[in-house]
DNA sequence: TAATGAAAGTTGTCGCGACAACCGATTCTC
DNA sequence: GAGAATCGGTTGTCGCGACAACTTTCATTA
């Protein structure tokens, strides 16, 4: 338990983080909230489930996938369905689990919400970095990864650093893809 | 308005970074909460008026450095009042300002939650990289900074790259100074 | 084939943060 | 020097997420 303290270097790269953690998931939500009056989380939901075959996911998996507990998932998927962005219904095969399936007014949402995102994304982030910082970021959140989530379900889908890409029908969030 | 998609390597670290965003938070909270019973949020309050003279800060410049708006430090700082973590009195210059002063309770759980912070710290950010990366990642960030916080008041502290450092009683969190 | 344990979800409660409204003090400006 | 605008801060309300029960179903095994 003698941890030894962090040093100059490390602290200047811990309080800046620090700070990012703080403000970045405000601007993204506040800008989603504001033109497409859904959360950030919220629409990664209806991202992840859009690129789901038949746009349906087990509440488990869709909560690995974004890294939510099944409470949480439980009480946003509730609000959602509310609002006819996604449906759930029980699972055939097991009696036990839920399918979340995305709805008509989910895909528009996520839709007509995606280049506002995208671009909110891009001029915070990867805009701000020269293309050898965001393959450096991408490879030190990474490594944050492993620790935070060992299971990795999450990274696991984009572990694969080269590979030029086919199998998966554009894995990410959202996308231009028409109907 | 016509902004291009993010393409696979950009889509790669927003991804990831956006998983280190949710779960990050999530690890330091739960640890302070169980070792310490404080937010990690009222530990960098903490840490931040611990090196502030007198140890003590106007809600204004607790709120920057803090990366807060002013409604949430309010809340913050009265519930932390109320367990005499800290103490509020009116600015004798200004008498529209507030102080808030570190209280002796404060001090000691600072102190006794450091040694855990850090240690966590260490384990799921600096110790997950290497020296080149903690680098990265500190450059990364205050490009980021740069457009999340313009005014820049957290990052400040720190923006002197270089300088052996020396003028300032060692700044950042808490600290294993003694009294 | 009971019985025990684990898995999958849901629900309820609580605390925190965002936002808006508000008030007193202060500075500006004409 | 009297408004008007602005600053500094507090308070109230609301929504979301964490955590802890709890229910139902499936898997194990004795």
């Amino acid at each position: 338990m003698d941890t030894p303290w962090l040093d100059r270097r490390q602290l200047r790269a811990w309080i800046r983080l620090r700070a990012v953690l703080e403000l970045l998931p405000g601007v993204l939500d506040a800008q989603l909230r504001h033109d497409s009056d859904i959360t950030e989380f919220e629409y990664f939901v209806l991202a992840v489930l859009s690129e789901a075959p038949e746009r349906t996911l087990r509440m488990t998996e869709l909560a690995a996938r974004t890294n939510a507990t099944l409470p949480r998932l439980s009480h946003v998927v509730a609000r959602m369905e509310r609002r006819e962005l996604v449906e759930r219904f029980p699972c055939p095969e097991d009696r036990r689990a839920t399918n979340a399936r995305m709805a008509r007014a989910g895909w528009d949402t996520l839709r007509r919400a995606a280049p506002g995102h995208v671009a909110t994304v891009r001029h915070h982030v990867i805009d701000a970095l020269t293309d050898e910082q965001v393959d450096q970021l991408a490879d030190i959140c990474e490594a944050l990864l492993a620790r935070l989530d060992p299971s990795g379900t999450m990274s696991a889908i984009y572990t694969r650093h080269d590979e030029p890409g086919g199998e998966e029908p554009t894995p990410g969030e959202g996308r231009t893809g028409d109907p």
